[in-house]
DNA sequence: ATGGCTTATTGTATAAGA
């Protein structure tokens, strides 16, 4: 099986580069975030004529989560319960071949100590709860912008960046605690070169200089990293013109 | 220096992203 996780920063401008992607990389599962489309707005047509299905849990301007594939996703669910706060459209699952795919769009948090960071711990936190609900045995995968550089090799400049958002220790640890459970970065797992980057700033020519994060990940389960083949980011859809910041991460298992 | 782009909005400045 071929999985891969995209940030498209809006679906409605990046359609032709995910319809583009799709058609040249046939993988079996994409999982995108950010599609910031109410569900009555989603281009579900433009995949069908590729031979895609897609299943999608979007609201207007912000979030939105959509999990492509070529085979029906099932048991779909979406969501994570929170008491006593609005949902946000971060997580869509559902089953292919067997296997839990996962699509989470975790928050970014803004900045450390804000409100929205904290949002951003408790999130995490009802994410782990959910998670323990499953059995570790189970091939599951974990993916989508995870907002998280989860090692100092993961971020152009640890010294620079060190405490702050996506980087900050506290985050780290409570992204940790997936690893404690039973799931493996299945990208560090093949590919151990620091500086591997998913997400580059628009500003500063952050791409040209390669000032980057890794912060787009698929973590997996036992039976799924032990039959992993190959794990790669793609950085073409990044030099397009008008580009998502962020680029697909892809494996093969 | 918290900017620097990009996206979306009952827009024309603001919020949010990361």
């Amino acid at each position: 099986m071929i999985l891969a996780t995209w940030n498209v920063n809006s679906l409605n401008v990046r359609l032709p580069h995910v319809i583009d992607w799709l058609k040249s990389n046939q993988p079996d599962v994409l999982a995108i975030q950010e599609t910031k489309l109410a569900d009555a707005k989603f281009p579900q047509s433009a995949f069908a004529e590729i031979g895609y299905l897609v299943e999608y849990f979007g609201e207007k301007t912000y979030n939105g989560v959509a999990t492509v594939s070529k085979q029906p996703l099932l048991n779909v669910s979406r969501g994570l319960a929170q008491q006593g706060v609005p949902q946000q459209c971060r997580l869509i699952e559902g089953e292919v071949n067997g296997v839990l795919i996962m699509n989470v769009y975790i928050p970014n948090g803004q900045e450390v100590g804000s409100q929205k960071y904290d949002y951003k711990l408790s999130w995490l936190d009802h994410l782990h709860e959910h998670i323990n609900d499953f059995p570790k045995d189970k091939p599951i995968c974990l993916l989508g912008d995870f907002n998280i550089a989860p090692k100092d090799d993961d971020v152009y400049d640890p010294i620079e960046t060190r405490g702050t958002i996506m980087v900050s220790d506290v985050e780290r640890l409570s992204l940790e605690r997936f690893r404690t459970w039973g799931l493996a970065d299945a990208f560090r797992e093949l590919n151990k070169e620091p500086k591997q980057f998913s997400w580059w700033d628009y500003r500063m020519a952050a791409f040209r200089r390669n000032l980057g994060y890794r912060i787009d990940h698929i973590w997996v389960t036992e039976p799924v990293r032990a039959t992993l083949k190959r794990a790669w980011i793609d950085k073409a859809p990044r030099k397009l013109e008008r580009p998502s910041d962020h680029t697909p991460v892809v494996i093969e298992f």
